[in-house]
DNA sequence: TCTGTTTCAGAAATCGTTGTCTCGAACTTG
DNA sequence: CAAGTTCGAGACAACGATTTCTGAAACAGA
């Protein structure tokens, strides 16, 4: 059997078919002109006999912009950024935009890659955590006129908007929550420093310790599950009472590390970790949790990047959230 | 201060600029034939020196065809479908491919919505896990010479590629696990029976049920967390002792409702949960599930899918994958 | 009735790349 | 050395939609 292929209908092919000129076809598609009551009824008729689908790629060409936003985050798999791509894709769908996905592993060549790729796909906008705030793809985007929404961690570029949370304010809740129950030995599993989530996260826990006198534990991991694991073993060995866990990923290799350590989280160790993933409630114990309001910021972001797109705001924007600290169960006082 | 925008440079402005034609920029860039040395450094040289970046969008009209992948799923937020992205993105990226997501959320007028979306994109290949086997857009892309591999879900379309599980096997696991622990009262957290997984493990429980002469207690949930929380609560109230819940989003709901009738996971009630999401085994106690091998899967389907787009195959191909049970602590006897 | 304005719709130019066609020059080869 | 090849590179025509330009008809106002 061979496999036939049809040839897609072109704009010219319906035209014919329905005894117009190409242009009123488009003007019909579009509804950027006014076309005359007959002819349009003839067009739209003519559309659904042939089963005609527009060419978008020839739209976007001729258009020089992609009814496309670009979505460049640095792990699918965290539920943190799934959240957030899935208020993005709503919206988009709303608006008949699509996503372009872009998953860059917090690898800085692959962040360059993926944003030279947005241009050069003439994604209308593009949403963006970036592993590496200056890149100079950033800028090239902004300075082809696409708009760029910082999301999670800001970018060097003043031009674009951003949407952020507080996360020195976040580390200072977590940690004051911790010394609060009498913890003096409290470690904190880093990110990445690199990273602006990181770096601010790791200072508002160090300013914490300082202002209280105590000794500070730091251990670096990578946001996700393995560095986790390996930062939580060496708190243990530096004898850490408290742990605070920079984000969800290394929250799961954490109480990986604990478990095989023999540790009961909530009796033996207190816990507290920065997001609130699904499965927050469902661990023993439930996890103390910095929740970061994810939904909310999404929308935020979308609303900021469509209100570009839709010219009814020039002024580059920044807004910040707060963190809210959910009590749960895993965090027990010092020495029980 | 006015927002500079600058247009973006064409390969008519480099070919100038390099003292050479258009063409030869495009066969240097694609390396489709073969340049002088000379002129082929020139060229390189010129790119970088102005900072020219190809115009993907032009590129595919001329080319009839967009680097790009569409992957159509129904739940973005569920960590099944997660990976399925994570390892389409990865081999996508190798190959210069972008990944364009489509996430239908269970609805078939969304869903097809987005098929019609990848054919007026023209986009390369699709992989989809539909929400409706027989959708006629699946069919359009196929008529257009489009890739189409359906994953976890088969498509009515022959010409399609497929990478399933056997879901029938998978229940029959999980309600003979059950059966041997001597719950004679199962209940089964069904998925939407319109989905063809839906009704597969609906099958594959009934089939067991059956055939151990037991009572077949079945509700119905739309495989998201609400569905498996009221559908546990009815099970719960026809005097189930041990549950079969049909995906990883109802098992949440699930919990919430056991936690919320006090009943002890592991102790008074039973559970076993389709799907193996990393915090199955974080929650207390440990979550018994049945495994598929995810990663293992959309590899197959990201190759089946490049092995056409290579030419390097013609016919279309059916893979099955089986489910493998995790034994963890949430499977207790009967009576206990 | 005649001029001026609006409305509708076609012709044609364009968006930026790529592949085909062509042609001159360089190279074989008998 | 002539005739046949190969090779490199330019000119040019698409790809399919949009939009500007233009003109004809319809309409309004004086």
């Amino acid at each position: 059997m061979a496999q036939l292929v049809r040839p897609p209908l072109s704009i010219r092919d319906v035209a014919q078919r329905a005894g117009v000129s190409p242009a009123t076809v488009s003007r019909v598609l579009n509804g950027s002109t006014p076309v005359g009551k007959e002819k349009r009824d003839q067009v739209l008729a003519t559309i659904q006999e042939l089963g005609y689908r527009r060419n978008r790629v020839a739209s976007n060409l001729r258009r020089k912009q992609a009814q496309m936003i670009g979505v460049v985050i640095s792990d699918i798999e965290n539920p943190h950024f799934t959240k957030m791509v899935r208020a993005v894709e709503d919206a988009a769908y709303l608006r008949g935009y699509r996503v372009l996905l872009c998953n860059t592993d917090e690898d800085p060549v692959k962040q360059r890659d993926y944003l030279g790729v947005l241009t050069a796909e003439r994604v209308a906008g593009a949403i963006v955590s970036p592993t590496e705030a200056d890149a100079p793809e950033i800028s090239e985007l902004l300075d082809h006129g696409t708009c760029v929404v910082a999301f999670d961690r800001p970018v060097a570029d003043r031009r674009a908007d951003a949407v952020l949370s507080s996360n020195m304010q976040g580390a200072v809740i977590g940690t004051e929550h911790l010394a609060a129950k009498g913890h003096a030995r409290i470690g904190f599993v880093s990110g990445p420093v690199r990273v602006s989530t990181g770096a601010e996260r790791l200072a508002g826990y160090e300013q914490t310790i300082a202002a209280r006198r105590l000794k500070p534990l730091v251990a670096q991991g990578d946001f996700r599950f393995e560095g986790g694991e390996h930062a939580t073993r060496e708190l243990l060995e530096q004898g850490a009472t408290a742990l605070l866990v920079a984000n969800n990923s290394m929250a799961v290799g954490a109480l990986h590390a604990l478990k095989e350590a023999r540790l009961r989280v909530g009796q033996d160790i207190a816990l507290v970790s920065f997001d609130d993933p699904p499965w927050a409630e469902l661990t023993d114990p439930p996890l103390t949790a910095l929740a970061q309001p994810v939904r909310a910021m999404a929308d935020a972001a979308v609303e900021l990047l469509f209100a570009r797109l839709d010219g009814r705001r020039k002024r580059s924007k920044r807004q910040i959230f707060d963190f809210e600290l959910h009590h749960r169960g895993s965090c027990c006082p010092a020495g029980s």
